[in-house]
RNA sequence: GGUCUCUUGGCCGAGUGGCUAGGCACCGGUCUGCAAAACCGCCUACUCCGGUUCGAAUCCGGAAGAGACCUCCA
């Protein structure tokens, strides 16, 4: 197995990954409050939790990775008063609210398999979970750090600080907190500005609620990920990941309830992704500044100059190390887009190379850097540079100025096969994906334009790749001959 | 206002106390009937000002700028 480090955000510093129950690892992502189409924010914590999956399956754990689907519960402005998102949306639409859920969520898994995301292990729903909310709400009332105001319950953060740290996690300190805080509307019912909703009754208009001990309401929107991160991990488990933006204070509200309801706090490593910024601005939600996801794939935006495929916007995530910020432009898209090609082109030259009786390269090194790069911290963008290394070794030897053994050559198909396929999960979405018969036109075409190239009939070689370049089918004429793709 | 983070070449982005990733773009060359692709070469950066050091872009201090969180957000 490997030694992975891994920056743990409640230490800030990088640590030995140790899983708590090693070979098993329990991994729980903040997923996605369906109420809207995805954007490329919601891309980055998918394919960088995606990247630790694949890698840590890879390696040799068994990983069981949760990432919830919030369908409830987040409400739509600060007072915690608002509508409930999910079903403020649904009014205006006049649809059902697990309709419009619904439709969110077959969009947001349809968009993210076509990023090549593996499906995680458990996807669960918050609507789905309202009893193990309740009873997590009833623990830590039971513990003494909730308190009820008709018919709804708030976390006693102040009483919590007394004995715990609240804060810990994000560096806040609740003192400079209260001191610092701005008077909301319609707090009244809380006791200090800080406590937050455990459970929230529901108004008259509220069209989503549930029974409960306290009222026809709803659960808090902290609380989803606690209660089922317990339900499916245990109380203890080895990864907690989400985005930087959750760090405060959905992730302190989480240890919070954690250490309430079970006496102590349930995740060992918090692994916290950056933003994607867009003019040097956080692309949110709140802002306004997002691109759908959708928007990419069609190219359907007023600030994108071309469509972008999934794969091109993977890559162009993976280039950049999931901790720091990664700015959005057309021209770093398209940077993007042409490495790709340039990587995929290499895996595929690779095929054609002649093998030697003796290497001129050390391909175990190859290896052997793509581990250490993965083990400091997932380090993605270091492995698709040793990977841009392996295309130069291959096209140099393909050029006959590099020499490979038949078992390097193997060597190298298989350091593609596990680093650029199997872990970055990439794949060549421009490959040709036509049938035996497009093949075998093709090959004729192609066979038809070398005679006229033989008898030097340029004017109709020449027509021929024209006119393919024109449907977006593009000719590479190498020294053994030439090959054809989709642009 | 409070807490924290960042500032790298034309662009995107790694990284390390000395050996100065990678991609894209540009330019020159090889190859090609021409082109594309490929290959070779070229460009050589680390916001500013101090300090520590034999040596700092990398460590420390200060300044400026940008950003994140403090309210829903991936």
């Amino acid at each position: 197995m490997q030694d992975i480090v891994l920056y743990n955000t409640i230490t800030r510093k990088k640590e030995i990954f140790v899983p708590i129950k090693s070979p098993f690892v329990g991994m729980y992502v903040c997923g996605p409050t369906v109420y809207g189409d995805p954007h490329l924010g919601h891309a980055r914590p998918a394919i960088t939790f995606d990247l630790i999956f694949r890698y840590l399956k890879f390696i040799g754990y068994k990983v069981r990775y949760v990432r919830n689907i919030t369908d409830v519960g987040h409400l739509e402005n600060d007072a915690d008063e608002g509508d409930d998102k999910i079903a403020k949306k649904a009014r205006l639409e006049q649809l059902e609210p697990m309709e419009v859920a619904q439709y969110y969520i077959d969009r947001y898994q349809k968009f993210m398999d076509m990023l090549n995301i593996l499906r995680p292990s458990i996807e669960p729903r918050a609507s789905g979970h309202i009893i193990e909310q309740i009873d997590m709400v009833r623990k830590i009332i039971e513990a003494g750090f909730a308190y009820e105001v008709n018919g709804s319950v708030y976390f006693d953060v102040a009483k919590y600080n007394e004995k715990h740290n609240y804060g810990k996690l994000s560096g806040r300190v609740l003192d400079d907190l209260l001191a610092n805080t701005r008077e909301l509307e319609g707090q009244d019912e809380k006791r200090n500005p800080f406590d937050f909703a455990l459970w929230k009754k529901a108004s008259a208009e509220h069209i989503m609620h549930w029974p409960s001990p306290w009222s026809d309401g709803f659960p808090g929107w902290h609380l989803e990920c606690t209660a089922m991160s317990t339900k499916y991990l245990g109380e203890t488990f080895d990864i907690h990941g989400g985005g930087m933006d959750l760090l405060f204070p959905h992730h302190e509200c989480e240890i919070a309830q954690s250490v309430a309801a079970n006496g102590k706090e349930s995740v060992k490593y918090w692994l916290h992704n950056n933003m994607i910024t867009i003019n040097g601005q956080k692309m949110g939600k709140s802002l306004g500044n997002f691109i759908t996801l959708e928007e990419f794939f069609t190219g359907n935006n007023k600030a994108l100059t071309q469509a972008f495929s999934p794969m091109t916007i993977r890559f162009f995530i993976l280039q950049a190390h999931y901790r720091s910020t990664l700015d959005f432009s057309n021209e770093a898209l398209q940077a993007a887009e042409k490495g790709l090609k340039r990587l995929m082109d290499g895996m595929d030259t690779l095929k054609k190379i002649k093998p030697s009786d003796n290497s001129s390269v050390d391909v175990e090194k190859y290896f052997s850097d793509c581990y250490a790069a993965m083990n400091d911290d997932f380090n993605s963008p270091i492995v698709i540079s040793i990977l841009f290394d392996a295309v130069k070794t291959i096209y140099s030897a393909y050029d006959d100025k590099e020499k490979l053994t038949s078992a390097d050559i193997e060597k190298l198909k298989k350091l593609f096969e596990n680093f650029a396929l199997e872990i970055l999960g990439l794949n060549d979405d421009t490959a040709n994906q036509y049938s035996g018969s497009v093949d075998g036109l093709m090959n004729l075409i192609l066979a038809l334009r070398q005679n006229a190239r033989t008898n030097k009939d340029y004017a109709a070689s020449d027509k021929i790749r024209d006119e393919l370049a024109k449907l977006g089918i593009v000719i590479k004429d190498t020294k053994d001959g030439a090959s054809w793709s989709k642009e």
